[in-house]
DNA sequence: CCTTACCATGAAGGACGTACATAATTACGA
DNA sequence: TCGTAATTATGTACGTCCTTCATGGTAAGG
C-alpha cells in the first residue's frame, strides 16, 4: 500500500504523473495538432488522485467515529438548516439518488445522529433533521477535521485554494449542462 | 436526479456553491482570524463534486461498453506499455490495495482486454499485459472520450488546465506525506 | 540452511451508488 | 368534482470499488 510517489515537473514547474503521462500519450498521443487533449485527460485523472486523497482523510478522521463519507456529507448539510431538508432535496443538492439519501439517513437515524420528521406542508415529504447528538458529533468533529484540512491544503495560498474551487466548480456545471443536454437529445428528436 | 445547480459567484467572479457555503459556514465557520478553514473546506466539497461529475461522464462512454470506471484505468495504464506490468507495481501506480487490481485483472481478463504472463524475473510476480482485443477496445473508445473530454473541460484553457492538474497532485503529494507521517508515528513511539 | 520479507490471491465484508417497482399523497385538467 | 398524471420516500435487487486478514508460493540475506 506504501505508494512512491515519484511526480515530476514540467518546466514551467508544475507537477504531473510520469505514469499517467505515458498510459495517455498512448491514448490521445499522437495528433500534435491537438495537444490540449492529453491535458484534459491527464486533469482528469489528477481529479481522480485529488478525490481519493481527500476521501482517505476525511476516512481517518470520520470513518473510526462511526460516520462514512456519504453520511457525513448529509450531517454537515443538515447541521446548515435548522428546520430539516426533505430527502429530495438533500438527493438535489448532493446530486445523488434520492433513494441514496434514504440509505444514508438510516444509517445517520440509527446513530442518533439525525431523525426524520413529518413535513407540515406535504403529508408525502419527509423532512431530515439533525440531532443535538449530530451537533455534538459535529462539534468534537470539528478541530480534528480543521486541522486535517489545514494539512491536506499546506502551501495552497488563498487565492489558488479560490481558482482551485472555481475550477472543480466549472468541471462540475460542464458535466451538468452536458449531461442535461444527452437526455434532451435522447428524450427528443434530433435537431432543435 | 435533475440537479439544479445554482450556483454563485464571489465578489471576484469564482464560483462557489452556496449550499456548501452555507453547511460549512456553521461547522469550519465563526473564527474570523481564520478565513482558510473555510476556503478549505470549500475547496475539498469542491473536489468531491468534481470528482463526481468526471466519474459520470467517464461512466457514459465506458460503462455502456462494459467496462468499469476501475478496469478502464488499469487497461489505460497497460495499453502505455509492452511488456506488462506487475499487480503491485500497478496497485502502487494507482494508489489502491493489490487485491483491488487482482480483481480487476480478473474481470479485465475475463473480457479478454488483459491477460497474466509470468514474471521471467520474479516467479511470485505476474505481469499483466494488455491484449490485442484490449487496444482495439481502446481505439474505439478514443475518438468519443476524446470529444467527452473536450466537452467536459470547455471553456478550460490550457494554462488553466495545468494549473488544475498541478493543485490536484500537490493535493495527493501532502497527503500523501501526511499518511506516512502518521504512520510513521503510530509504528515509532513519538519524539523523533 | 533458515528466517524473514514479499507477491498474488482466496475469503469475507463494508460502503456507495444505481434502476425499477410500489404505496401514499398531491397537483392539475376536463 | 373526479380522474389521471406527477411526485415522494422507500422496498427490493444489484453492481462496483475498496478494504483487511489469511495463505501458499517464492526470493533474499544472514
Amino acid at each position: 500500500m506504501k505508494d512512491v510517489h515519484n511526480y515530476d515537473r514540467d518546466p514551467d514547474g508544475s507537477l504531473y504523473d510520469p505514469r499517467v503521462r505515458a498510459a495517455m500519450a498512448g491514448f490521445a498521443g499522437g495528433d500534435p495538432a491537438d495537444p490540449l487533449t492529453l491535458l484534459t485527460c491527464e486533469a482528469g485523472a489528477a481529479v481522480r488522485t485529488a478525490y481519493h486523497s481527500v476521501e482517505r482523510m476525511r476516512a481517518h478522521g470520520s470513518q473510526g467515529r462511526g460516520v462514512s463519507a456519504g453520511a457525513l456529507d448529509l450531517l454537515l448539510r443538515l447541521n446548515g438548516s435548522d428546520q430539516g431538508i426533505s430527502i429530495g432535496d438533500l438527493a438535489r443538492a448532493a446530486g445523488v439518488s434520492s433513494r441514496n439519501v434514504t440509505g444514508l439517513m438510516d444509517t445517520l437515524e440509527n446513530d442518533g445522529l439525525a431523525l426524520r420528521v413529518p413535513d407540515p406542508g406535504d403529508r408525502r415529504s419527509v423532512l431530515a433533521r439533525i440531532t443535538p447528538a449530530g451537533r455534538a458529533w459535529i462539534e468534537a468533529f470539528r478541530e480534528p477535521s480543521r486541522l486535517a484540512m489545514r494539512a491536506m491544503f499546506q502551501g495552497f495560498s488563498a487565492e489558488e485554494l479560490v481558482v482551485f474551487r472555481d475550477l472543480c466548480l466549472r468541471l462540475a456545471a460542464n458535466q451538468h449542462q452536458l449531461a442535461d443536454r444527452l437526455s434532451h437529445l435522447s428524450q427528443n428528436g434530433d435537431q432543435p
